[in-house]
DNA sequence: GAGTTTGAAACT
DNA sequence: CAGTTTCAAACTC
């Protein structure tokens, strides 16, 4: 906790040693452990973990449902985000040569769920540049399967041990493709196994030991050994380079802020952080400000100590110290700084980036590393470019819905990095680590609260820096964007009566605990990259700049600014409203709810029979057909309806209250259909943003199950298929819609946005209409739909993502978890059970996916999901009733 | 720069 | 849990 020990540690090698020794508490093996040193691990704010493993209090974090409920699986897709233009990326310089080897971890289906597979070895020769950069890919799904977990899950860096080895890239689940899951790119830097060479393995893909460790905060850990520092430094300095680019957005900037304090460290940034850095921390280019570590401090604490521990300012000192002391001779090659990356709320993604950096290993060698580091950076970039290439493929090829929690943008981090290269070579094809955009993004958000250095939301501000103003909070509440970034409010802020800076440590701390308690997800990083090797959402094609695959965790409940605000969380972070959001009339530029997508598309298919609610024509005028995923398919958009028929089942009745309206195969208006799907998506969604965002990741499986549910089931109607599918479907939707306690997912349901209901015996449901959803990349819709769909009815890939997916996709705890967002975790890829629609797999999937409706009793018993949609439909009721109230 | 609007956060 | 209030940012003028 006492981050001003941390600092000595960092300073001296032998701190670096504790410090191993703290991180191998954490589940570093090769910590040395020596009673002074486990003091000073206790002590300094930094854990160095070689082996940063999964912290048993990742375990907790992850338990908790609301921390990250559903791990996103860090998803190439990111790497889409790689459009991101403001990102700079570091260009050329460092590129170069790559004795790093990076690998990207292809996250099983599972995984995706888990989403936090990110495996990432980095392996650098300190004393000579890693010659085999051995880029592997491994898809650990992590059995747990809960996402959360997978977010808590530290990364352990050592394990050079861990899946990567030395072969060059290598995919060890080219799985992933089918399923469309989103691959975990982890990089791995290899440069010469060293001993130490840390590598990141996922731990909960089962595969066994994982040097990364994602928080449930969404930080990813990372223990890195020296040699790691040295390539982590280099990637900073890399980045630190894209910073200075003028290319470089400031969004980057203020990712690098809060990652790290380059502008301190090398005064990139302006190197003022005032309160925050200490004096330590210009000189350390890794210096973060981590003043807080979002999800927990717990967390933090655990993973690391040295961080999570005390204040902001003195983790973020000691951090930068360790790095610097990383970077002095002294450190002891052994010694180890394991720099968890903390993914304080606001620093998850910086964390991953930063993460990297952060942990370094302080190792002799890293003294004499540091001008390795260049060559290191310098191989990174190369790795991470071969890495990019590779997921680009990959990515192509196939879509990633992976959804990236928080955590998983760290991970991202690592692999947006690679995404971004690969996704955008052409752009900034030297820049090796140039960061995703959504981390970019991500960044962004973190930023904005990051108070001095860089804060840097894009804002107006020319900087781009934001600062609070806060008059009446003392910058201590979650109003405050500094508090809420987990960063202290720089001189820069106008804030009045500011208790939010080091000074107040303890006050904050406390005020941040106490926020915690309510919510352990207040401080998370409330954008989450989804995978997205798929164009997410409808609104992609719009979202230029954030990666389909970012989205608000929470979602937004904009009313009147249409998500084309900054008023909209979303908008403002430049990502895509999702079916998390409970916003009426969204237009959000980077991409609407899915909901109001399908429902522009029922619309325009149908010009709606039913006058769709004005809302909804605003909507749907808003909506360009043009539009992403209906353009995708525009001629089946076209096609009359795309309802998806609802089962009308026993369940009905549960949901008849909801569904009266439902209840009716086709809604009058389509729209109010689609609205209560997407409430439902919504709702369902279990809160958890990890649930929420495993609905997220899997929203293209989800159109395709959506669109296979769809089109197969809705033919088949039969009293059983039909069922069975059907019942699934309505009972999700209805149910969900029901069911989502959410008072937002009231007010979806009810209003504005009315959204088409699937209803099979509608019959409208066209085969086409479903094929459409296939291929309709659109997010919400799927994840709705799919959400539903897959609560309702397990729908398996045939691939199976196993456990995870069924964790995750299990409705009822996905349901149950109710996160404050109530988001659903589509189980997508749930597997476990498919009943099979026997043809029904539509071979038409684009996916190629089949899912098999396991044998949803259509009934209540069957799955939770089904269970919880009739248990829930009062709920729904309500919140319609809610929402009418409204 | 002041005032208004907006939606999240906090409170009840 | 839902409704209301408070708050600060975003926006408008």
């Amino acid at each position: 906790m006492d981050s001003p020990e941390v600092t000595k540690t960092a300073s001296t090698p032998s701190a670096a040693t504790e410090t191993a020794a703290a991180a191998s508490s954490i589940g570093s093996p090769i910590v040395q452990e020596s009673p002074f040193s486990n003091y000073l691990s206790n002590l300094s704010p930094i854990k160095p973990v070689k082996n940063s493993r999964i912290l048993p209090g990742y375990a907790d974090l992850s338990s908790p449902p609301l921390v990250f409920t559903s791990p996103h699986i860090v998803s190439k897709c990111e790497a889409s985000s790689l459009q991101r233009p403001q990102c700079p990326q570091k260009s050329g310089p460092e590129t170069p040569k790559d004795n790093v080897g990076i690998s990207s971890v292809d996250v099983p289906p599972g995984l995706e769920k888990c989403d936090s597979y990110l495996s990432s070895k980095f392996n650098v020769d300190s004393e000579k540049d890693g010659d085999h950069s051995s880029y592997t890919k491994e898809q650990h799904c992590s059995p747990s399967g809960v996402v959360d977990e997978y977010l808590s899950e530290p990364v352990d860096t050592e394990c050079t041990d861990c899946v990567h080895s030395a072969n060059p890239i290598t995919e060890t689940e080219p799985s992933i493709g089918p399923r469309g899951l989103a691959n975990l790119q982890t990089i791995v830097l290899n440069a010469d196994t060293d001993k130490e060479a840390p590598t990141f393995a996922l731990p909960t893909s089962g595969q066994g030991s994982s040097n990364c460790v994602l928080s449930s905060d969404g930080l990813l850990y990372e223990t890195l050994s020296v040699q790691n520092l040295h390539a982590n430094e280099d990637y900073y300095d890399h980045v630190e380079a894209g910073l200075d680019d003028p290319g470089v957005s400031q969004l980057y900037r203020g990712m690098s802020r809060r990652c790290l304090q380059f502008e301190e460290a090398q005064g990139i940034g302006q190197g003022s952080v005032p309160a925050m850095n200490s004096p330590n921390s210009s000189s350390d280019p890794m210096g973060l400000r981590l003043p807080f570590s979002s999800a927990g401090m717990e967390n933090s604490k655990i993973l690391n100590p040295g961080i999570a521990a005390p204040s902001g300012k003195r983790t973020m000192i000691n951090l930068t110290r360790g790095l610097i002391s990383n970077r002095s001779p002294n450190h002891n090659s052994n010694a180890r700084l394991s720099i968890p990356k903390r993914s304080g709320i606001g620093l998850h993604l910086n964390s991953i980036v930063k993460a990297l950096p952060m942990e370094c290993n302080v190792n002799e060698s890293m003294k004499t590393h540091l001008s390795e580091n260049e060559k290191c950076s310098t191989q990174l970039s190369n790795s991470v470019e071969k890495i990019t290439h590779a997921e680009e493929k990959m990515l192509e090829n196939q879509v990633v819905p992976a959804v990236v929690s928080a955590t998983s943008d760290s991970l991202l981090t690592m692999k947006s990095v690679s995404a971004l290269q690969s996704l955008e070579p052409n752009e900034t094809p030297p820049k090796k680590r140039t960061l995703s955009l959504e981390q970019c993004e991500n960044y962004n958000e973190l930023n904005q609260s990051s108070p001095k250095k860089r804060r840097k939301k894009f804002t107006p501000d020319g900087d781009g820096c934001k600062r609070c103003n806060c008059k009446k909070t003392k910058c201590l509440k979650l109003y405050c964007d500094c508090f809420a970034a987990g960063i202290y409010c720089a001189d820069s802020c106008s804030c009045q009566g500011c208790f939010n800076r080091p000074e107040h440590e303890d006050k904050v701390l406390e005020t941040r605990q106490l926020i915690e308690s309510r919510n352990p997800l207040a401080f998370a990083p409330k954008i989450v990259h989804q995978a997205s090797g798929v164009p997410a959402v409808i609104g992609e094609e719009v979202n230029r700049t954030t990666p389909a695959s970012a989205r608000h965790k929470r979602g937004c409940n904009c009313k009147r600014s249409m998500c084309l605000k900054k008023y909209c969380e979303c908008y403002q972070s430049n990502v895509g409203c999702s079916s998390g959001c409970r916003c009426e009339g969204c237009k959000n530029v980077f991409g609407r709810r899915e909901d109001y997508t399908i429902v522009e598309e029922i619309m325009s298919s149908t010009t709606s029979k039913d006058g769709p609610n004005d809302i909804a024509d605003e909507k749907l005028a808003g909506v360009d057909h043009s539009n992403d995923l209906f353009h995708a398919d525009s001629s089946e958009l076209e096609s009359p309806a795309p309802f998806t028929p609802q089962c009308q089942f026993s369940e009905h009745g549960n949901d008849a209250p909801k569904s009266g309206p439902f209840s009716t195969r086709y809604l009058p208006s389509p729209l109010s259909h689609m609205s209560t799907i997407q409430s439902d998506s919504k709702t369902s969604s279990p809160t958890q943003t990890g649930d929420s965002l495993l609905a997220e990741i899997d929203c293209r499986d989800m159109e395709f199950t959506i669109a296979e549910m769809i089109g197969e089931l809705s033919p088949k109607l039969d009293p059983i298929s039909g069922i069975c599918y059907l019942s699934p479907q309505r009972t999700a939707s209805s149910s969900a819609v029901a069911a989502s306690p959410s008072a937002s997912k009231t007010k979806d349901l009810s209003t504005n946005v009315p959204r088409p209901q699937f209803e099979v015996g509608s019959g409208g449901t066209h085969m086409s209409s479903s094929i459409r959803w296939h291929g309709l990349p659109v997010t919400p819709m799927p994840s709705l739909g799919a959400g539903k769909m897959i609560d309702d009815v397990l729908m398996e890939e045939e691939d199976t993502t196993p456990e995870i997916l069924k964790e995750a996709c299990n409705p009822i705890q996905s349901v149950k978890a109710t996160s404050p967002n109530k988001k659903r975790i589509s189980p997508p890829h749930a597997h476990s059970k498919r009943l099979e629609l026997g043809s029904i797999v539509s071979g038409g999937l684009k996916s190629g996916r089949k899912f098999i409706l396991k044998a949803v009793p259509s009934f209540p018993p069957l799955t939770p999901c089904l269970d919880s949609k009739a248990t829930k439909l009062p709920p729904t009721r309500k919140s319609n009733s809610q929402q009418q109230g409204k």
